[in-house]
DNA sequence: TTGTACGCGTTATCAA
DNA sequence: TTGATAACGCGTACAA
């Protein structure tokens, strides 16, 4: 293993010149600069993380605190991981998963939080590290998501775009900020076409979404469109109307959010809201190092665009 | 921040005790033990990782490499990892992801990979830390896994017991040591009670398990059971049936592997061969953590015993 | 059984 | 702009 101090000795330098190539390389002559880096190359220099946390204080460690109850949101956080991985990778950093199952203890440099509904605000708080959330929030916490307003206002406007006589919103029934945006973001499109609106709320199961269209069948109306908050719940819409032989997309419309596993898996496969989850696992990390970098420093919101994805859950063409 | 001298002071013994209390504590008079013991609980003692690791020439970072596309078997591997991270977060080990994303460098103490196909064994054996896989393999190499044989025997004598009159396999059409295993498992209860067997293989994508039955409704026969080696499959089956209306699980019966989401969102819910997953990830982590400990000696292989989980998917009393 | 001295690889401080 | 030194917290080797 190659070291500080045999960089220095091939480069005929100390050992602190070389540090200083790495930290603070603007410090240095280019010369000498240019010399170090040789030496690095030849010898294939790896820096010791373990030594430089020690002397930094640091552990180079960062906790993923995922909330949620595992089972209900999986197919989701394989790619978050993915992201927050990557961007941890660059600066040496790793992870420590903290679920339900280890709610454990041991240093680290900072928290990536998601899935914190309102009661958490409390002991989260309490985190003597910097934090930065995945997920919404109105409590001044630095957090990424996806533009939930501007993801339900894309499906709502392609909706009515495609045609659609009534457009309805199945939401989930949580008082949590992203539901009350991508709410909002149905409102403002349906009101911005003075169209009337109509909001259905369900626990975010799709046997939940399901039952109502089974119960309610009789009242459809069709050429209808359902917007919905998850591509659980329009999962089981589309399951619903298609135990009655519902033509999709011609008499009915659904269109999905997040875009993960569930819209593939569908028949006909989901038209949905696509959440940049991997570039948000990206950008969580990305704010956390930065914020741990700048001592704490709140590094407010981080909103990523979605993508519409096309299925064949909606017409896509005019009629 | 408390540090091993902290505590030595509190408990008037030279920090190299309080070491050993930590890690030869056969070593120490049980006397002083207990003093050491009472000083770190009332200094709230934690030790530096980073300080273990750079004398011990460790990193304490464990590397997860991730073969497959990420997109094909994401619900499956958050209970992995929950898994993994809880058994090494107890010897204060982290992890990093390595996928198909970022491909990188820096040292680690050991490997779990996940995924692995035969043409990866060369790369493999060239990894200079230990390993240890998730998935069989013939190859000598350590791992654990679902015991896959046993899982689909199961299955079958489950179906037999059923009464459903003819039992075939839809297996994936991938030449791996798990697909083989599952169907010997399949083949070998069916020999067993003497009866005909029938395999069918496809790509494991549900669509194109649906188009089977699509195709070939009009030669399938009723009182059919289908044990699938994934729950991809057994769900594109499940599909296909219901697209003509077939009586589930009266005329046709499906089983499917795995266990993970995709059997809970099926209409109705899958009968399937349940992998302990979450179980998987601690006996892989604990294997490796062994192996890292006994300078890589082979552990072996670990075969944990799945569970058959009943959905209405499969009748589920003797006609 | 317990303690002393030293080194692991790095960075900050201060002096040159 | 560069270098010498000390320090981070812990474990090994050796001495007592």
């Amino acid at each position: 293993m190659t070291t500080l101090t045999d960089v220095a000795k091939r480069a005929n330098v100390s050992k602190m010149t070389v540090s200083r190539v790495i930290n603070h390389p603007e410090q240095v002559r280019d010369e000498l600069k240019q010399s170090v880096f040789a030496a690095m190359r030849e010898l294939n220099y790896r820096p010791n993380v373990a030594a430089k946390a020690l002397v930094n204080n640091r552990t180079q460690i960062i906790k993923l605190f995922i909330l949620e109850d595992m089972d209900t949101t999986e197919p989701y956080y394989m790619n978050l991981l993915a992201g927050i991985s990557k961007e941890l990778g660059k600066e040496q950093y790793s992870l420590q998963l903290v679920t339900e199952h280890n709610f454990d203890i041991g240093g680290c440099d900072g928290y990536i939080v998601t899935g914190m509904r309102h009661t958490d605000f409390e002991w989260l708080q309490r985190l003597e590290r910097p934090v930065v959330l995945f997920g919404e929030n109105r409590l001044e916490l630095d957090y990424c998501d996806t533009n939930n307003t501007l993801g339900t206002q894309m499906a709502t406007e392609y909706a009515i775009k495609q045609g659609y006589d009534q457009i309805e919103f199945i939401g989930i029934n949580v008082k949590e900020p992203f539901e009350y945006s991508r709410e909002a973001g149905y409102l403002m499109s349906m009101q911005n076409h003075q169209l009337p609106t109509m909001i259905h709320r369900f626990s975010n199961h799709s046997h939940l979404a399901m039952e109502y269209i089974e119960s309610h069948w009789a009242t459809l109306k069709t050429n209808t469109c359902y917007v919905c908050a998850s591509d659980r719940l329009a999962f089981g819409i589309e399951k619903g109307l298609t135990i009655f032989n519902a033509r999709i997309p011609q008499d009915f419309g659904i269109i999905g959010f997040d875009g993960v596993f569930l819209n593939q898996v569908a028949t006909p496969k989901l038209t949905t809201v696509q959440q940049p989850i991997f570039e948000l696992g990206v950008q969580c990390a990305r704010m956390l190092l930065t914020k741990i970098d700048k001592d704490g420093q709140s590094q407010g919101i981080e909103q990523l665009t979605p993508t519409l994805s096309i299925g064949g859950s909606t017409r896509n063409d005019q009629l």
